[in-house]
DNA sequence: TTTAGGG
DNA sequence: CCCTAAA
């Protein structure tokens, strides 16, 4: 159930997605000895019937029917996950990227028929302890694009994949798989003819919305992506929203990230509220207009305008949600997918090879587990969260300058360097020299409460067109799991691997490397040929699970504290925000919470409704303490004065529609019962 | 989802 | 800011 509802929300609640799924009792599968041996078993009959397989179907496929596949299951221990969903939103997020025109995202494909041999690949694998091994691989269907994970567990670090049945590109090999992610890398499948272009059509809306999440998502999904998340699709979308007299137009992005955070923080799922279209709007009546002395003027709060002015400007945000967060965000769709090498363009410009040379930071990884014998703490880390991009250009701008101004700030991004910060619990371990056991990360510990994050050599941006906002944020990471203190480089030792070899490409790469082995490590740990299982300190795998195989296979059971989400950074109200806040509310009165914040926060996206009016709650509370005990940054007396008078005036007002109300409801009472 | 209010 | 009941 609650699975189901998050990848609901996850892909934008796309629904048509049938993604057939084996039974639970499969996926919840144990291990058990037996397994082991079956494990034995399938390796040999998976090699078989692939063979003939290969033999049979030349290249008749229907992806549609490969990828539902029955679940023979060769081997008894094979959990199987279908990720085809997923692929399809990205494809969708992807697609709509590039009909957004904020970026020209062209999607290179690649010999198609050399996917044809499209073989599954082990791509992830994850030790839970040194008696189990799951395996997350994927195969690659390029006809229809999806992606099928198949997540194995076996013990003492065998694992099996089972194959699709039925599907001819199938193939049980992880070194082939190796080489497929090799070819892939140059380029992959054509999105623009699947179907989720269709999908683009139906829902433009949708697709919109996911624009930003989409594009934020490459980075996550293709592990070698550079991860870049622009803002400015569904800005420009809110921004062009005439008025806000339609309560029940909601900002599709912010609906996104409401629901991410309503993932996080719920414990259970409420039934869907019912879109209220129907309501009358509230801040357009007329009633408003006779009756509210303080419409006049508007005041809109926007706090990059206010300081920045309206000229070009950019600058950095970055996400400010803490690895703990992100141990959800992992299990969210965006990063799940395991996908063979892909390569992205921005135009033609410089940025095409920023992203591609980035993507050195990606990784992906689940879950942590570990040995208790060693005394080693593995990581892995799931991924990077790169800086996001605001960028807010007039309209009138370009679409080539706005292209420079990504680039420029991308660039300048990757110029500054970057620094490492360790979390522990959300919180930022400052001291260097504290041993990992005195930070609390034995690894007995549930390390999914460790994040590391990505932090902007911001020193070094001073030239940069890029200003920092606020305190200069964390790129959280998922950190995941387990790297061994001495980690082999699969890369380097297989020969067969190079799109983690892309780091020197670009600077940024070799900054990367420099700066955070640990990630270089990781990253390349996804592609660890399967023989480096066998030791199984050596193995570093990095799973990437979708929400569905975590359901399936617990990875961390006792962990409930991953659940935990870092509370919020504070973040004060300044006194324009205050300005606006009071003007809004003064329009618009206490109660309509929502309305004021797009009226006057549309695009402070980190001040909710609820924000505002605890805000206004303690802005009422400030006013009517005295002045010595006021704390914070001093509100202007002026401002205190306009809050009582507004609140005073909205209580009576509301007390007024309340008493009206009650009457109206008398009346129909007494109506309804004299008939 | 939004509002309202306590913590 | 968080949490959550209630709408």
């Amino acid at each position: 159930m609650v699975m189901k509802k998050r990848l609901d929300n996850g892909f934008n609640g796309l629904s048509d997605w049938t993604v057939p799924r084996c039974p639970r009792s499969f996926r919840k599968r144990v291990h058990s000895k037996k397994d082991f041996e079956d494990g034995q078993i399938c390796a040999i009959e998976l090699l078989a019937s692939l063979a003939g397989k290969l033999l049979q179907d030349g290249e008749s496929t229907a992806c549609s029917n490969t990828s539902d596949g029955d679940h023979s299951v060769i081997g008894t221990n094979v959990v199987k996950e279908d990720k085809s969903n997923q692929e399809k939103g990205f494809k969708e997020k992807c697609c709509d990227g590039g009909s957004s025109q904020s970026c020209d995202l062209a999607i290179e494909t690649t010999d198609q028929k050399q996917n044809l041999k499209k073989l599954q690949y082990v791509d992830n694998i994850t030790v839970f302890d040194c008696t189990s091994v799951v395996v997350n691989s994927n195969s690659s269907d390029e006809a229809c694009g999806d992606v099928k994970p198949v997540v194995c567990k076996t013990e003492f670090g065998d694992y099996c994949t089972k194959p699709e049945e039925g599907s001819p590109d199938s193939l049980e090999s992880t070194d082939t798989g190796m080489k497929i992610i090799n070819e892939e890398q140059h380029g992959f499948p054509n999105m623009a003819d699947s179907h989720g272009s269709k999908d683009l059509k139906k829902s433009p809306t949708m697709a919109n919305s996911s624009f930003k999440t989409g594009f934020r998502s490459l980075f996550s999904r293709y592990r070698n992506y550079f991860k870049l998340a622009s803002r400015d699709e569904d800005e420009k979308f809110r921004s062009n929203k005439s008025s806000f007299h339609s309560n029940s137009f909601r900002p599709p992005s912010r609906i996104a990230g409401r629901r991410i955070r309503k993932l996080l923080n719920s414990k259970h799922w409420k039934a869907a509220p019912k879109l209220k279209d129907c309501e009358v709007p509230r801040s357009g009546s007329i009633d408003d207009e006779t009756r509210n002395p303080f419409r006049k003027r508007k005041l809109y709060f926007n706090s990059e305008r206010r300081f920045h002015g309206d000229g070009l400007y950019k600058r950095r945000r970055f996400f400010d949600r803490s690895s703990v967060v992100n141990s959800d965000e992992g299990m969210s769709s965006e990063s799940v997918s395991n996908s063979p090498e892909k390569s992205i363009h921005i135009d033609k410009s410089g940025l095409a090879a920023v992203l591609h040379g980035a993507s050195v930071t990606t990784s992906s990884a689940q879950q942590a587990s570990f040995h208790s014998k060693d005394s080693h703490v593995k990581f892995s880390i799931r991924s990077f969260k790169v800086p996001e991009l605001f960028i807010d250009v007039p309209e009138n701008a370009t679409v080539g300058s706005l292209k420079k101004i990504v680039l420029e700030a991308v660039t300048a991004i990757l110029k500054g360097g970057l620094h490492v910060g360790v979390l522990v619990h959300g919180k930022k371990v400052r001291d260097d020299n504290r041993t990992l056991l005195q930070t609390g990360l034995s690894c007995k510990d549930n390390l999914d409460t460790v994040g590391f994050t990505l932090e902007p050599n911001l020193v070094h941006n001073t030239t940069s067109p890029l200003c920092s906002e606020d305190h200069p944020q964390m790129l959280a990471c998922d950190i995941t799991e387990l790297v061994p203190s001495s980690p082999v480089n699969p890369v380097s030792s297989s020969g067969i691997l190079d799109v983690v070899a892309l780091p020197n490409t670009t600077l940024t790469n070799s900054k990367i490397q420099d700066e955070n082995k640990h990630e270089l490590i990781t990253t390349s740990i996804d592609n660890l040929p399967d023989n480096s299982l066998q030791d199984c300190k050596a193995l570093v795998p990095v799973p990437e699970m979708t929400m569905e195989a975590l359901a399936v296979v617990p990875l961390n059971p006792k962990s409930k504290r991953s659940e935990v989400v870092q509370r919020r950074t504070r973040r004060p109200f300044s006194v324009s925000e205050v300005e606006a806040l009071v003007q809004a509310v003064e329009e618009l009165g206490t109660g309509r919470w929502r309305d004021v914040k797009f009226r006057a926060f549309e695009n402070a996206d980190h001040r909710t409704y609820v924000d505002l009016k605890d805000k206004w709650k303690t802005l009422v509370h400030t006013a009517r303490i005295s002045p010595q005990q006021r704390r914070g940054e001093p509100v202007p007396q002026e401002l205190l004065d306009r809050v009582l008078a507004a609140h005073a005036y909205w209580s009576q007002h509301q007390a007024k529609q309340h008493s009206k109300h009650h009457q109206a409801g008398v009346v129909k009472a007494i109506e309804g019962s004299s008939c």
